[in-house]
DNA sequence: TATGAATGAGCATTCATTCAT
DNA sequence: CATGAATGAATGCTCATTCAT
């Protein structure tokens, strides 16, 4: 009776029962129908807006691909950017969980950017695409939108923001950055330089390695 | 009197008014009359695109907004893609200008750099959200689409590749880079970075010094 | 604890809270919950078709307003129009009992009808929008719907000739009149005076006055 | 070359190239092709709206009836209300001219009404549910809708307060009379009786008596 | 009885593109 | 060259109704 969990599809776990806020742990007849058709319905979303884009998927194609009704979509979503921010949401949570748990507390700024950016590239290369797909089209609506929904964009460049002063406190870094400025340039660069390697097929190691050696020489004092 | 014509995309001065001066030689009768209507499209379509992005703006608002009639646009252009290429080719080309001759041949790289990070802040104050919706919207399709159109990011990334190998050369950034790769990434940095100091008016010399002294950085050797 | 339910629908209050008393005779355990649910729909129904009209009422909110699960509705109605003409009913009831018993039997023509506008005037009073809404939405549905469904309007309009008939027998109306075609003008006309009167807010007792004084005047033989 | 007028479906005239603003004479080219469109687009409106109601005919349904693609009904229309107002207003404009236009100056008053009533009566004969569906299903939206577009019930209902002003300043009614209240009250009568008449196939002449006969008296003085 | 998740036909509306004038 | 009316496939979203639990 206790602790039933259900803890869906975990792993790198991309659409699981997003964050169960009631402590997840019956899910009774109907719940449990109903978190099942979410998750049907978010893992073809995920797979949709890949491979094809935001503007590129249809709403009515989710839905099929879910093997659901399409009313079910609305059921589950207010519209279809809801959803899309959904899908996204997984990658936004893992990739701030990377960023905020710096491995060791006392490694030199080279080996935490390596490990940082290791893990990213190992969660983008066991997702496919997601962080891609999420990034990319995220430029599609601006920034925040009318409802003041966030992008993952803007999400994560506070992400690395926050890491950036906690660097800097700690004296890894140079003094007197714009930590906001620096976390959107680092997420611009590893969202085009990563798209680059990804469709060129690159060596991942080499370019984790590029990436991280650029990234701390940019953040370097001296 | 002298001088006509074909400024149409060609210095900083994106589409602007071009005093269509007089008749004169090249283009005949008939053909500047077309240039006129094109002028006009072109102007509308900045306008419009800065303003809305790419997906909010309808090819009949860049007629209404031109003052021409809505066929007149396919008289121009193949399709609305091609209509927005063009709008961002003016930007492709200064762009491009600004890296291939780097003012002085013989200064520093940090000069070098902040010189052209500079010239492109002028450049985007001088046609304020040129150059961002130019790259934002861009992600929206695919890289490189069905007609092997180029966008504007991979244009730019090349043309960073280019200057990269010309620096390497000169001994002035660390050898062995994968070109390309950093080239996305110093696009996506800019292109990030500049998205966000532009929302949130940052000072603008402040942020060029700062994007120039992490780029710097991450180019040096050692 | 005596004379308990099937009080739904009666007299002037439709759908009032009935004071569930107790438990008692004629509906057994499991009826008596089923009247709470039909009543509490009722209740929902009537606020919501007021307020909105007809097409602008889901089935959705009315259980909702309800407050009891969404089947719940097909429990006790067939479809939407057999809860809208359920709502209808009470209004119906009153509507015919004001005519078919006219107060006094020996009444002059003029107080009778003035009894009645009256009579109907108070009880569209206690039942805001009650009225106006059951008659207004209905034509919504042609007259008679497929399942043979009968329209207030239509009711009202038969009891309005009837009542007609009446006073013809005892001289107090012209000769020869088309009782239906009346009938429907009369209704017509309270109908649409009346919702006018209710939206502008006039003043009940002169608005039941004028109608009394017209509808007398139309009927008189001479 | 002068008038080339082509004054369109004239008779009772429901979809007429409706008010020709610009004193129509020419209808150059395409302006001619788009007032062709839209009077197909209303004919088609003008026999659905009457055989199914508003909520029962589809804007497609219009545009394939009219024989034209669907886009060009937003061409003309801005929204499906916007299409049944625009096919009620000849209805709309002629029960307007028909109580302004009191034939005979100096009738008297029975003279009058039955004269209009026998026009109404003619005009809805000869345009078949034309009144009945302009009418109907106006309900449907509340009175006035957010647009502030006012539905036919209430202008008609304005019409025939005035021409009640009128009668009255020539001694030919009671006095102090609520105008608006009265026209609301013949609208509704006409509406319901016409519309009972109509379904069971009554004698017009009849009808036309017994309607103008309640009228007059319900009108009259004394 | 009660529930609420699921359904899917249905709908108003949009917009890139074509083409007759 | 220019025009703007016409087009219709496409799309996001709704809602009355069903049914497994």
């Amino acid at each position: 009776m206790a602790d039933t969990a259900t803890s869906v599809s975990k792993t790198a776990a991309v659409n699981e029962a997003d964050a169960p806020t009631e402590v997840a742990d019956v899910a009774s007849g109907g719940s449990r129908r109903k978190l099942e058709s979410r998750r049907k319905l978010l893992n073809a979303a995920q797979k949709l807006f890949i491979e094809r884009g935001y503007h590129e998927t249809r709403t009515q194609d989710i839905s099929r691909e879910a093997g659901v009704g399409h009313g079910t979509f609305y059921l589950h979503f207010d519209d279809k950017l809801d959803c899309f921010l959904a899908f996204t949401e997984a990658a936004s949570n893992y990739l701030e969980g990377v960023l905020k748990e710096p491995s060791g507390q006392d490694l030199p700024l080279a080996e935490s950017i390596l490990e940082i950016i290791r893990r990213i590239f190992t969660y983008v290369g066991e997702n496919p695409g997601l962080v891609a797909a999420a990034l990319l089209d995220i430029d599609v609506i601006t920034t925040t939108d009318s409802k003041g929904r966030k992008m993952l964009v803007d999400q994560w460049a506070d992400s690395w923001a926050e890491q950036i002063s906690n660097w800097e406190e700690r004296g890894l870094v140079a003094k007197n950055l714009d930590k906001r400025l620096v976390g959107y340039m680092i997420v611009g660069a590893m969202k085009h330089g990563g798209g680059y390697a990804f469709r060129d097929d690159l060596d991942k190691e080499r370019v984790v390695h590029e990436m991280t050696r650029m990234i701390v020489r940019a953040l370097q004092a001296n």
